[in-house]
DNA sequence: CATAGTGCCTG
DNA sequence: ATCGCTA
DNA sequence: TAGCGATAAGGCACTATG
């Protein structure tokens, strides 16, 4: 490789092997500094259709943002597709629990057998070639097709080179570095400056594309464009309606905060699309969008969410029933939708990115706008009582609360910072008792970090209502998995049945009904708040207490 | 006909 | 969403 | 302290498979 940068060589396509031997460099590489240099050396000498797979294949991705192609291939495929290998066919799951990864599993297991692959070995382009083929493989006797597609590129592969295909398979490359950096390793291969790439792809959402800008010279170039997504602009957290206002008086445009799916509508004459907050196209989802966006006049960029709405604004979950539906006709009347526009970033043949809130907002309101497009709410607030209210009454209109606006700012794809400050609901938290625990994958191998727990029954007995991971120190996680394991009343192999004693306090978002837990309600993205050493398993709370707040969430909507 | 496997959505 | 590491 | 990477559940719909 050339260290000196002397000139820019362009070398033939890389083999899948240099690949991975880059990212195994990666991964023993801690400082970011040098994982960027690695990266731009590497990209600096790919001829373009390598280039593009490798800057994509470095961020985890073996398809573009938001393909519409999917591999659907899961664990289950891997596995089986890898036991057509020599090597030991069993203690797999125990090998498994011990690293947290299946690629570093599978690897060690060929090392241990001394496998070694079928020459010639495959360029990074001709394994792509073969994953399309895979991709390909549908329709009847799919899984016996992509199966043995897998087997026979298996026994093409080195150990290193299956290793981090099958993470690239799971979109975890977890080598410490993802997106950001590979925009950086960008930069550095064609001294370009790193805002420039950054920009490019955050109109663009493709980092392969934009390193091939990057290489052709032609990032300047790059444009928010109609049909093609842009990252959506994000918000920060902020605990209470105080902190907004901490530093003295300032305006916000508090607007509503919606529970649905995010969602950015492109129409250009005849053409629309909507994509989702991961840039994946939605818009068969939901045809009655996609006809009033039609129907009304102009090109433009919207920016907005998706709601369960007749009326009044519906649950999430109803919305969760339009979703991958192959007949959403059937549908439409049982779960309408809306659509809250709270952003206008494109309007006729221009960009209104850098025009001030304020300013994207009255040519939104200037828009014809009519059922299922509707205009968000938005309320200017200049003190935390006004916010405080504002909250109020966002709450009892069904939202979740609100997102306080810088007036002036620009828009900023993909930027999560302070001029958006999202307001959300005081959770509800209930104390609960940890029944069962799990262990834990990556770098939580080795650690039992997630906890099933439950509440006390009618007649006394344990209830479960759901599962989580968080909340909890890696200091804390490592002392509990040590209790855990002095506690275990049975060994599920991957899960532990413990004693029930410890107590903890469960924040979540919302209650539904459920078939999954014996208590028959679920909790909506529960989190571990903390451990209550000082409480006894008796105190926790009944499915009493959780059907009270089941109804109040119900009548509240 | 039941169910395992998969992907996608939210926080 | 949260935690923890790196700069 | 900002930025980034790593972790990971539940519910739903649908398809392939035994």
């Amino acid at each position: 490789m050339n260290e000196t940068g002397e000139g820019r060589q362009i070398s033939s396509d890389p083999s899948f092997e240099e690949l991975a031997g880059l990212l195994a460099a990666l991964e023993r590489t801690p400082q970011t500094s040098r994982k960027v240099v690695l990266v731009a050396e590497f990209l600096r000498e790919l001829p373009a259709e390598s280039l593009l797979l490798a800057a994509r294949a470095l961020s985890g991705l073996l398809l573009p943002l938001g393909s519409s192609q999917k591999l659907k291939v899961g664990w289950r495929l891997i596995v089986d597709s890898l036991r057509a290998l020599p090597i030991r066919q069993e203690g797999w799951i125990e090998a498994y629990r011990e690293t947290g990864d299946m690629g570093s599993t599978v690897a060690a297991m060929l090392e241990e057998a001394r496998y070694v692959p079928e020459p010639p070995p495959l360029s990074l382009v001709e394994v792509h070639q073969r994953l399309a083929e895979v991709i390909a493989a549908g329709g009847k006797d799919s899984r016996s097709g992509k199966r043995i597609l897998l087997e026979k590129l298996w026994r093409r592969l080195s150990s290193i080179e299956i290793k981090f295909l099958i993470r690239l398979f799971s979109g975890d490359l977890r080598v410490g570095l993802k997106e950001g950096l590979v925009e950086a390793g960008v930069a550095g291969a064609f001294e370009v400056p790193l805002a420039q790439v950054r920009h490019a792809n955050l109109l663009r959402s493709d980092i392969g594309e934009v390193a091939l800008m990057a290489q052709a010279g032609t990032l300047a170039e790059a444009s928010l464009e109609l049909l093609h997504p842009c990252r959506l602009m994000l918000a920060e957290l902020v605990v209470s309606a105080a902190v907004p206002f901490a530093l003295g008086p300032h305006r916000f445009l508090a607007e509503d905060k919606y529970d649905g799916i995010r969602a950015q509508v492109h129409r250009q004459g005849e053409e629309v699309r909507v994509f989702s907050r991961n840039l994946e196209e939605i818009g068969l989802q939901f045809p009655e969008i996609l006809a009033a966006a039609r129907a009304l006049p102009g090109e433009w960029i919207l920016d907005g969410e998706i709601v369960a709405f007749g009326g009044e604004i519906q649950p999430f979950f109803l919305l969760q029933q339009r979703l991958h539906r192959v007949n959403p006709e059937a549908m439409l009347i049982e779960a309408p939708v809306a659509y809250f526009a709270f952003d206008l970033l494109f309007q006729d043949g221009e960009s209104l990115l850098h025009l001030p809130l304020e300013e994207r907002r009255q040519r939104l309101e200037a828009l014809p706008l009519h059922h299922p497009f509707l205009l968000g709410r938005q309320v200017p607030v200049s003190t935390e009582e006004e916010t405080e209210a504002a909250f109020r009454s966002a709450r009892e209109r069904g939202t979740e609360g609100l997102v306080l606006k810088e007036p002036a700012s620009p828009y900023q794809p993909g930027h999560r910072g302070k001029q958006w400050l999202k307001l959300k609901k005081e959770l509800t938290t209930l104390d609960c008792l940890v029944v069962a625990v799990e262990w834990g994958n990556g770098k939580r191998a080795g650690l039992l970090s997630d906890y099933t727990f439950a509440v006390h029954g009618e007649d006394g007995g344990l209830l479960t209502i759901g599962k989580a991971y968080n909340g909890l120190t890696d200091r804390e996680l490592k002392e509990m998995t040590a209790w855990f394991l002095a506690h275990k009343t049975r060994d599920l192999g991957w899960q532990l049945e413990v004693e029930p004693k410890i107590v903890v306090e469960v924040a979540f978002n919302s209650i539904q009904e459920s078939a999954r837990h014996s208590s028959g309600y679920a909790l909506r993205f529960p989190r571990i708040k903390g451990i209550r050493w000082e409480k006894s398993p008796e105190e926790i709370d009944s499915l009493e207490v959780v059907r009270r707040i089941y109804v109040e969430e119900v009548k509240s909507r």
